[in-house]
RNA sequence: GGGCGGUUAGCUCAGUUGGUCAGAGCGCCUCGCUUACACCGAGGAUGUCGGGGGUUCGAGUCCCUCACCGCCCACCA
């Protein structure tokens, strides 16, 4: 034994994993380009594309957990050679980031109001420089091996000249406009949202029936006793009635049609209209018609060419009806009004209404449906494309399922409103004269003068209204990039590879990168969509901010390390389907490193002394190799094989899987096992410990390689003190990902016949309840096949079964005949291999034991033989099923029948 | 009202194209501090793979249907 290298006892993530991730920036190996990339360009590069995180925000489990799995999709392809980018971002999360610093602002007693536009903005800008550094470093905590030097915020220049190109371009087009219509809008927030940001909500309201007079023909004055009773479960919007509508087959109201009715407070008259979008069986059968304020009576307002008045103000507050209610909170008004109907006797009834009402996402207040004239992105003809590209497979999701999705969403989809009266993001680049024509211009200052009068600029006034977030956020992919100039890195690196995020913003964003991208580069922004499952907290709820259920994932690399966190959160996943995090999963990832880092302090620690402490990393001769070692090479070359078939097919969870079972399993279990023996032997030339030595070194190289995708710091810490080729880099980051070597499938079943073995005797002992710690003689009989193996693992495999001596036999019926001549013996049935642990004694309650074993052995195989021939029975099976299964059949039948007879044999049947 | 996902050991979940796939981790039970590791080692118990039907020589794995849970989309006042 020699001393190892620097290597400390414990296993403590802590100590070294911002060592780790420091040497890795003062390489400069996360660029592509870098000084210390061993990048080989001559392959395609390999970009990732990262939901930029908001400015604001702070790491939760889902960021970890996307920043794993590209992290671990870029580190794979960067090992492969390819030139590989992940390239860090943040957000400026226009809404989300006003709603935080508002809330800031509240407790401070300031507003958006007190402060003004330009306050408002520097203080913006002021906590945004605060907060950015958090989640950046958040980032680097769990390893993301982003190119820091291409870090873009979708707030800086870049991205702002950006968005000014883009939606110039798509005013061209026209592709973008500006019209009247009806949009979302949040009280709350001040600002109208997209269709998404509007979540529907349950609720049990109430529904009211209201009664309209109908006016008499003659005198155009309301009749007292004759009305039309309407349902509705908003009675303020009443005031901006202009029709009342009914089915047009409705014969209930066939004869009303036409007449008018008189709507109160308001005192307007408006039409009885027939329109089939009323069910006649909902309600009265009769709908009052509100089309400033209602998504269906707008419809249905415009079928009609009926007027469309508005009676909110920002606030939701009544306005502009000319009536007492005015300036009233819509609530308020509501109840005032309610009140008022039932004095006048027009209140019929109410009754409670299970229904659905939109809510903000942000704010949660009840959103109204409001006109208003904002800008549009055309969004039919970019779905068409964006559908298109999906249908060609030049982008393909994953998992497949979501395309269906992606399908209905896409086909069905409405134009964009990306307006937002609010002030932190890009401002839209619009700008009008006072004969209120629109001139957009990509020019940071705007157009010279108006495009359709020829205003000069200075008599033209900017729109005040900034875009939703997600319109940069749409540009991400090339935007980051340089665009709209023709930059290396857009001929590099556009467009993406894969683009990874939650499947919770395929449409907020996914949707718009393609449909954005598509249009405005000519190609689709990336050929895949991995969508990853969410994170849900123990109870299975989604984790949101919002909700305040988010977990801090720092507090779990403290205490448990990166590696853990990034292990435990793919090992067992599936893409697309959530999981409930649970601390136990990490724990066990942690000693799952724990174990790995133990193995490799082992294998340095056994370096055979004639081996120089720093000698250059040498493949293991082949003719000094035991059967251990060429099985543990053989099982290195499978599980290599493996998990690149695993990664290319995205599942991540299985590539940890395969790497958790063969690192603990095969390398430490039985190869660590194995070859200690040969490598405490003095007795054996040093060629052939030597060989054993490297064969270990071999295999712990390749599986660090494998698994530094998906725990990096530990990986890069344990092959740092592992020889190296002379052609391997310094880190491993930049080292390549290994080949796959030959099988040697003969060691493989000889190695594995000899483990059988060994854990039958373990299981033979454990049963009689043997002295665990007791070494007891074993006599053995293997088949001629397995002979050698036998003979050169003999060393090993007494040790492993605490045997001695360990006496083999050449026959079967030796081995009967001489041991456990003496009484006692433990049968031991394994396969081609066979044995008996002598007890030295004969003891009637082990006996016992070894008996009911064996009973147990013997009834459990009898079952399965049973099974094998009712199968092999069956005419149908033989003659239908493929020949290899048939053959698999009766080499089965064969194998149980002749451990049937060996353990009738032993029982003495 | 559509669509999707889930329902596999006490818990959390894997099971790729149908044929030793009935598994893992945690938990539990029995031993053992054997010179890499007690964040460990050896051994063990637990499931009619939600119910029913079908296709097939053969189904956890395909089809139909039902039940429950969850999610997404949707203009019913």
């Amino acid at each position: 034994m020699t001393d190892e290298r620097e290597l400390p006892k414990a296993y403590a993530p802590a100590a070294f994993e911002h060592d780790v991730y420091e040497r890795w920036l003062a390489a400069d190996v996360f660029a592509p380009d870098g000084a210390g990339s061993t990048a080989d360009w001559s392959l395609p590069p390999f970009v990732i594309i990262q939901p930029p995180p908001n400015v604001t925000g702070s790491l939760h489990l889902g960021h970890a957990q996307r920043t794993t799995v590209e992290d671990l999709m870029v580190r794979h392809a960067r090992m492969l050679g390819r030139p590989s980018l992940f390239l860090p971002g943040l957000d400026h999360a226009s809404i989300a980031a006003q709603f935080v610093l508002d809330g800031i602002l509240a407790r401070e007693g300031e507003s958006r109001a007190t402060l003004g536009r330009e306050r408002y903005l520097e203080r913006m800008a002021a906590f945004v420089a605060e907060t950015r550094e958090v989640i950046l470093a958040q980032q680097r905590r769990v390893g993301g091996s982003c190119d820091w030097g291409r870090l873009r915020f979708t707030m800086d220049e870049v991205s702002a000249r950006a968005v000014r190109e883009a939606f110039t371009r798509l005013y061209q087009r026209d592709l973008a406009y500006r019209a009247e219509a009806l949009i979302n809008w949040c009280p709350g927030c001040r600002t109208s949202v997209s269709d998404l940001e509007v979540i529907p909500t349950p609720e049990t309201g109430t529904i009211w029936r209201l009664r309209y007079h109908l006016l008499d023909e003659a005198t155009g004055e309301p009749i007292p006793d004759q009305f039309l009773t309407v349902a509705t479960t908003r009675p303020e919007t009443i005031l901006g009635d202009t029709a009342v509508a009914v089915h047009p087959d409705d014969a209930r109201y066939a004869a009303l049609v036409g007449r008018r009715v008189r709507i109160p407070f308001v005192d307007r008259d408006v039409p009885v209209i027939a329109d089939p979008v009323v069910d006649p069986a909902f309600g009265t059968g009769a709908v009052k018609i509100t089309p400033a304020h209602d998504h269906d009576d707008h419809e249905t307002g415009v079928r009609h060419a009926l007027p469309m008045p508005t009676i909110l103000d920002d606030a939701a507050r009544i306005a502009n009806t000319g009536t007492r209610y005015d300036g009233m909170d819509r609530y308020e008004a509501r109840a005032e009004i309610l009140a008022d109907l039932a004095a006048a006797g027009d209140l019929e009834g109410e009754a409670p209404h299970e229904m659905v009402i939109g809510r903000c996402q942000r704010s949660n207040d009840v959103v109204e449906p409001r006109l208003k004239t904002q800008w549009f992105v055309r969004t039919r003809p970019l779905a068409a494309a964006a559908l298109e590209a999906t249908r060609s497979g030049r982008t393909r999701i994953l998992p497949e399922r979501f395309e269906k999705v992606w399908e209905h969403w896409m086909t069905n989809i409405r134009d964009w409103n990306v307006s937002r009266q609010l002030w932190w993001g890009h401002r839209i680049p619009a700008w009008y004269c006072p004969d209120g024509h629109a001139s957009v211009s990509a020019e940071p200052d705007g157009p010279a003068a108006c495009e359709v009068c020829g205003r000069p600029a200075s008599e033209l006034t900017r729109d005040p209204d900034i875009f939703d977030t997600w319109f940069s956020s749409g540009l991400w992919p090339f935007s980051t990039l340089g665009w709209p100039d023709d930059t290396d890195d857009m001929r590099r690196f556009y467009p993406g590879s894969v683009m990874e995020t939650g499947y919770d913003i395929l449409f907020f964003w996914v949707a718009r990168m393609m449909m954005l991208g598509i249009e405005l580069t000519g190609e689709a922004p990336f050929h895949t969509v991995y969508l990853s499952g969410l994170i849900r907290d123990p109870y299975g709820a989604k984790m949101s901010k919002t909700k305040g259920n988010t977990v801090d994932p720092l507090a779990t690399i403290d205490e448990l390390g990166a590696d853990a966190l990034r292990f435990a959160l793919v090992h067992g996943t599936t893409p697309g389907q959530d999981q409930r995090f649970g601390t136990a999963k990490v724990e066990n990832a942690r000693n799952f490193a724990n174990k790995l880092w133990n193995a490799t302090r082992y294998v340095l620690g056994a370096r055979p002394s004639s081996i120089p402490q720093h000698a250059e990393r040498r493949l293991p001769d082949g003719a000094h190799l035991g059967p251990g070692d060429r099985w543990l090479l053989s099982r290195v070359a499978a599980t290599t094989a493996a998990v690149d078939k695993a990664m290319v097919e995205y599942n991540f969870g299985e590539v940890t899987r395969l790497l958790y079972d063969a690192i603990w399993s095969e390398f430490c279990d039985w190869g660590i096992e194995l070859a200690k023996v040969r490598l405490t032997d003095e007795s054996l030339p040093a060629a052939e410990r030597e060989a054993t030595w490297w064969a270990l070194v071999e295999a712990l190289d390749a599986y660090l390689r494998l698994l530094h995708p998906v725990m990096p710091f530990i990986t890069e810490t344990l092959w740092g003190a592992i020889p190296h080729r002379a052609s391997d880099p310094s880190l491993l980051i930049v080292a390549r990902w290994p080949g796959v070597g030959e099988r040697d499938l003969g060691a493989e079943e000889q190695v594995e016949a000899l483990i059988e073995l060994v854990r039958a005797v373990r299981n033979a002992r454990a049963d009689a309840k043997l002295e665990p710690a007791a070494w007891l003689p074993l006599d053995v009989y293997v088949e001629p096949e397995l002979g050698g193996a036998l003979e050169a693992l003999r060393p090993a495999l007494e040790r492993l079964s605490r045997a001695r001596p360990l006496r083999r036999h050449l026959t079967r019926e030796d081995l009967h005949g001489t041991a456990g001549a003496g009484g006692g013996g433990l049968a031991v049935i394994a396969g081609p291999a066979e044995a008996i642990v002598g007890t030295g004694t004969a003891d009637p309650a082990a006996a016992d034991a070894d008996r009911a074993r064996l009973e147990k052995e013997l009834a459990d195989a009898e079952r399965l033989l049973d099974a094998a021939r009712a199968r092999l029975a069956n005419e149908a099976f033989t003659a239908k099923a493929p020949e290899a299964i048939v053959a698999g059949a009766r080499a089965r039948e064969a194998e149980l029948a002749d451990q049937v007879e060996r353990l009738r044999d032993r029982l003495g049947r």
